[in-house]
DNA sequence: TGGGATTGTTGTCAGCTGACAACAATCGAA
DNA sequence: TTCGATTGTTGTCAGCTGACAACAATCCCA
């Protein structure tokens, strides 16, 4: 079971339930206390005395509520872009208008407003339904300003299949609002060493070239990396802000938008990328002995099934004679 | 918007929805008709027009309606190795017992069993209501047997976070109950060689050694694979299923299950592991001027910042020579 | 019967992310 | 002021899966 499904499982199961182990617990949230474990049977038997009572309040159909959509203010953290009413908001609306609204939304009292709500996750679906002029279903819980953020990113990240870079704007909006870092850890299910990367990279690529690129769901962490560290040469800047400007540019596919940029970013290179990745070795006699890539400082050989194995090892123990060989080949 | 994404919309949609790439079109399911497309205007005024009708018939409840659980049966096609009653199940229980039942499950009408319905998805909230004694929320949709078994495929896969050993087994399940190859790409949201590697496994490796492994979440294709070559060997196969029947097997997590299941499958290797993967290389001056790794026939050297870059072209260059060498000491 | 189209199988690769290690920076207590 | 603990940063790697190509097998039609 992954941290995440563990953690959303905690959020939404009562203190009583089967605890996570140790490392797993979500801080701030409801939970069994730290290190106290209850056994399976002790549970299951709570669980049994509870039954009778809580089918007379399930019957009275305590746990979904219906909310006036103009009361409901979206999270204080937004987790996307912006908001974007685009062909699946439009899908949205009318799986609602036609199916009505399967899923509730997760909200709080306001904090400052008395009567009005925020939502943790699903404020799509309250825009959707305030533009029908229909009620949402709503789930209301009490959280605190921690507990709201761990789960808008426990219930969206996985629901939105979010790309690196919207999480990464996601941790540095958490961040910006004030939260520490561990709570961008728990929000997002991930460790120091990927928060620190996701938070680095969403400040250092401006806010509108992220904006202008979008979700980019194929492009992980490494190519915006790259692109993050570009930004710090102004002629890179310069080439990019022009390219997101250009005519056109908005009329790609995001990934593409990406490559674009990124392309813009980089100086062009006199390398040329149409040379054969892979290439074979063949010896003197013809006969094929290896496959060769060879990028930048990394060569890779896979050595032909049909020569003797040690091959590879015979040739790492000939490395030290080769490099004198070429450096006396230097020197001349 | 991925595949898996893309088609789960779909399949909520309404017809009169924006439609989906034609790529992504999901057959036998309801959908606008093939290559045409209406304007976004278009569709957007007919939901205008649609509302206040549909306002006072959301006003009545209609589209969520309960079910007594023992009409319900499960899924003709099982997508997980075997009903557990573990400790997430109790925790489902205890979820509903508390929160209610906050996520619908989607039924049909039972095509032989008048009165009688049949889940395609959230047969464990089913489980969990009849066990505690509720009614169960519930859409109920007119499919046909390929709709469900893609519905449900498109629902649990990526709500149950499948591993690639459950993708693989409900794979298997689709076709055995009779359906196309096509329908098992659909429901899995794969392509046909993807679909051809998963039923593959599935096949080669026995069953009861699959369930005793279980879930396996980090052991992907590869590893599967490589364990079901392993299958046709009939030493091989008597190993585990003595490794799977031994005591304290079960007690190990299912990651680790897989790996001795694995280890019992192939045979003990004199090859040491314990040898660093990563090796400096290092000239007669003892300058450092690569690091290695060589690993069966696979040779790969990454040179020094400090080394003149072209080194790596003079090693591939010089491969041949030195092939011939290694061939006349082998002759000696 | 032959050939083209379709479907199934197998191999390969690129880029992804989880995970961890190592080092740097910061903080707080002694 | 120093030192240990904690947190942040950066690098690296293993194994994953999506995607595609190439070839084999099957099917169907002329």
């Amino acid at each position: 079971m992954s941290k995440r499904t563990d953690t959303i499982k905690s959020l939404f199961a009562s203190p009583q339930s089967v605890p996570l182990s140790a490392d797993n617990a979500v801080r701030g949230l409801p939970r069994v206390s730290s290190g106290s474990v209850r056994s399976l049977r002790d549970s299951f038997s709570d669980v049994e005395k509870e039954n009778e009572e809580l089918k007379e309040r399930l019957a009275a159909g305590a746990a979904i509520v219906e909310v006036d959509p103009a009361l409901i203010e979206p999270s204080p953290v937004s987790d996307r872009f912006r908001d974007e009413v685009d062909g699946s908001f439009e899908q949205l609306k009318q799986s609602i208008a036609h199916r009505g609204q399967e899923v509730p939304v997760l909200l709080r009292m306001h904090p400052d407003a008395s009567g009005r709500y925020q939502s943790a996750y699903g404020h799509r679906r309250v825009r959707a339904a305030r533009e029908l002029g229909l009620k949402v279903k709503a789930i209301v819980r009490p959280l605190s300003d921690e507990e709201l953020v761990v789960a808008q990113g426990l219930e969206n990240a996985p629901r939105e299949d979010l790309s690196f870079i919207e999480r990464a704007v996601f941790a540095m909006n958490i961040e910006d609002a004030g939260h520490a870092r561990t709570v961008v850890q728990d929000a997002l299910s991930i460790d120091r060493a990927e928060a620190s990367k996701l938070i680095a990279v969403a400040r250092a690529v401006p806010s509108d070239i992220v904006g202008a690129i979008g979700k980019a769901a194929k492009i992980g962490r490494g190519r915006w990396q790259a692109l993050a560290d570009l930004m710090a040469d102004s002629g890179a800047l310069k080439r990019v802000e022009e390219a997101i400007a250009a005519p056109g540019f908005g009329e790609r596919d995001s990934d593409a938008r990406f490559l674009v940029a990124h392309s813009a970013a980089t100086k062009p290179s006199v390398k040329s990328t149409s040379e054969p990745r892979v290439k074979p070795v063949v010896a003197a006699s013809g006969e094929k002995i290896a496959r060769a890539q060879l990028v930048d400082r990394d060569l890779k050989l896979t050595i032909d099934k049909k020569v003797a194995p040690d091959f590879g090892q015979f040739v790492l123990e000939k490395l030290p004679e080769l490099y004198d060989l070429f450096r006396s080949k230097e020197r001349q």
